[in-house]
DNA sequence: GCCATTCGATACAGACCTGTCTGTTTGACA
DNA sequence: TGTCAAACAGACAGGTCTGTATCGAATGGC
């Protein structure tokens, strides 16, 4: 009709998958993958649905496609600190979680996209529900690159604490204020490092030494 | 048919309600509240749908009451071990954290209904997802109840972390080994005691000392 | 300058979903 | 024994969803 366009066989292919993308990218993420439909997302698209259905080939792949388009964001912020704290473990470190809190805090936060969606699509052979859960082995296993960079004693276990916690910060964002995340991530997993660098007084397995905080009565 | 039955007007109606509860419970958290429709838990609870809405007038309430089912059935366990443990706070702490830590270990284990639930129904405004919101504050004010007994330097803060710790395990479970959370979930949270207990050598706010393990290189 | 491919637009099929309505049965209670 | 509330069974309305089919238009490669 009245649209200015580049070009058809070749370009505007990717272009036209990439508007689609961003469209359910966001739609997805604001209202659910399962309470948006696809003729919701062509028309705020702006394509045809025949489009999406020839980029895409169902409505689950699309959802999967929406989760590694996000996950390669995510990743795509997470080198970038990485990259800015080159042969500082610790900086980094604590660079990743200042943005990773940053974000959860945001007013428009709604959770982490591979958590929700998840959620949504519980089918352990939803082509999202992979692409989710290989985000998270993913997010364990950097993390667990930066306990060994750190010199860590148990950098499995080390990984596996700070996994928790990132993931805690993301769904209990709803219930904090909305600049608390940040300073109570950045807060424990300096509590949780410190820990690991002296593991014969506060990690001495399942039986700890009574706690020597003052009781209240 | 050839149902055995009790009663009509009287002690049967909270039984039909009953039945409708726990199969909706099953069926909502196994493959999700969006994924089930009313006729498939009407099928299988064996009842009418007019009972059903005569019981819970919409879908929407219907998920409501099936997640303050499963938090009164939470607080339920909550305090049958707050109770074993009067008295002794860490005691019960330790043992709240065994149970949650063990119940997310379960092979079965979906993550916490709150949680999906919430992630599902993203409107601020939908009754589940209130339902949802009022059960992680509750969980948060409990451990703040637990952190003030301790005689805890900073209960709110401590309260915070435990609540994230907790959070954040209900949601890696699936990337987790069987029996990772229990042992996890408790190692951490002693090290978070143990600072708190000593505020000056683990948060001394955001700046924190240097890592002090041995470096990589 | 022709042709294959992609695109938009739209109608359609078939299934499913929520919620309502009608009619019948059943048990408690007065 | 008669009344009434609740349950069952099932059809039904109206909408929505996914996915397919059809059509014309535009475009770049050859």
């Amino acid at each position: 009709m009245a649209k200015g366009m580049a070009s058809k066989a070749g370009s505007e292919a990717i272009e036209v998958r990439e508007k689609i993308l961003e469209t359910a990218c966001d739609l997805f993420y604001r209202h659910g993958a399962r309470a948006v439909g696809v003729d919701l997302v062509v028309e705020k698209a702006g394509v045809a649905k025949t489009s999406l259905y020839r980029h895409f080939g169902t409505k689950d792949e699309l959802v999967a496609a929406v989760l590694e388009r996000q996950d390669l964001g995510f990743w795509h912020d997470w080198d970038r600190v990485a990259q800015a704290h080159a042969g500082d473990p610790r900086g980094e470190l604590d660079a990743q979680l200042d943005w990773i809190g940053d974000r959860a805090g945001q007013p428009d936060y709604r959770g982490c996209p591979q958590i929700n969606i998840a959620a949504e699509f519980p089918e352990a052979d939803h082509p999202a529900r992979k692409v989710a859960i290989a985000h998270k082995r993913e997010l364990r296993r950097r993390l667990r690159l930066i306990a060994e960079q750190l010199g860590a004693a148990a950098p499995d276990l080390l990984a596996g604490q700070l996994a928790v916690l990132i993931n805690g910060a993301f769904v209990s964002t709803q219930i904090f204020a909305p600049d608390e995340a940040s300073p109570l991530l950045r807060r424990a997993a300096a509590v949780l490092l410190t820990a690991d660098a002296s593991p014969d007084r506060d990690a001495p397995g399942p039986e700890e030494p009574a706690y020597s905080g003052a009781p209240k009565r």
